[in-house]
DNA sequence: TAGGCCATCTGGTCCT
DNA sequence: AGGACCAGATGGCCTA
């Protein structure tokens, strides 16, 4: 544009009339830190890709324990997020409820009704993250009544 | 074609 | 100073 033609050329010509004096090293010094600069920035790029890739692997784990019924599309990062708080919170579920049920017959009705599909319709119905955020605070809603933190 | 999801780059902040 | 983490911007790919 106009504005940056017009600031570059005034730079130059100052830089021809009244600037200070460049010596060589200066010269050097300034291509150097430049040099030094991008080294720095690609090198942090490295590290910010390989960050995300663990990240990424971590997903990827996850979506592997996490239940995913009749999915054929891998769920996206926030869905498994979603999913696998869902998923955590029902296990809680699961083995407190089973310490109030004495005997095994009870416990495996009580698993069988646990992991039954129906009971994560709420969330496989939850297409819009306005929809998940509703489970989520639905679920949250009920964590503080299932959830004993132990020291 | 719009919208969702993702990878990457980048600059800022905090920590060691 | 350098690394880790984070959030915003951007562009590519895919799907309804």
């Amino acid at each position: 544009m106009n504005s940056y033609k017009s600031s570059e050329s005034e730079s130059g010509s100052e830089s021809e009339t009244k600037g200070p004096e460049v010596t060589e090293p200066d010269i050097k010094t300034v291509s150097e830190k430049m040099e030094s600069s991008t080294r720095r920035r690609l090198a942090a790029n490295a590290r910010e890709r390989r960050r995300m890739q663990g990240l990424n692997t971590a997903f990827d784990r996850l979506r592997k324990v996490v239940p995913q019924w009749g999915q054929d599309k891998k769920l996206s990062k926030y869905e498994t997020l979603q999913m696998a708080l869902s998923y955590i919170i029902a296990l809680n579920r699961i083995l407190s409820e089973a310490e109030r049920y004495c005997t095994e017959r009870d416990w495996i009705n009580l698993h069988h009704d646990h992991f039954h599909q129906e009971n994560y319709h709420p969330y496989l119905g939850a297409r819009s993250p306005a929809n998940a955020d509703n489970y989520t605070q639905n679920i949250f809603s009920c964590q503080h009544e299932n959830f004993q933190f132990v020291n």
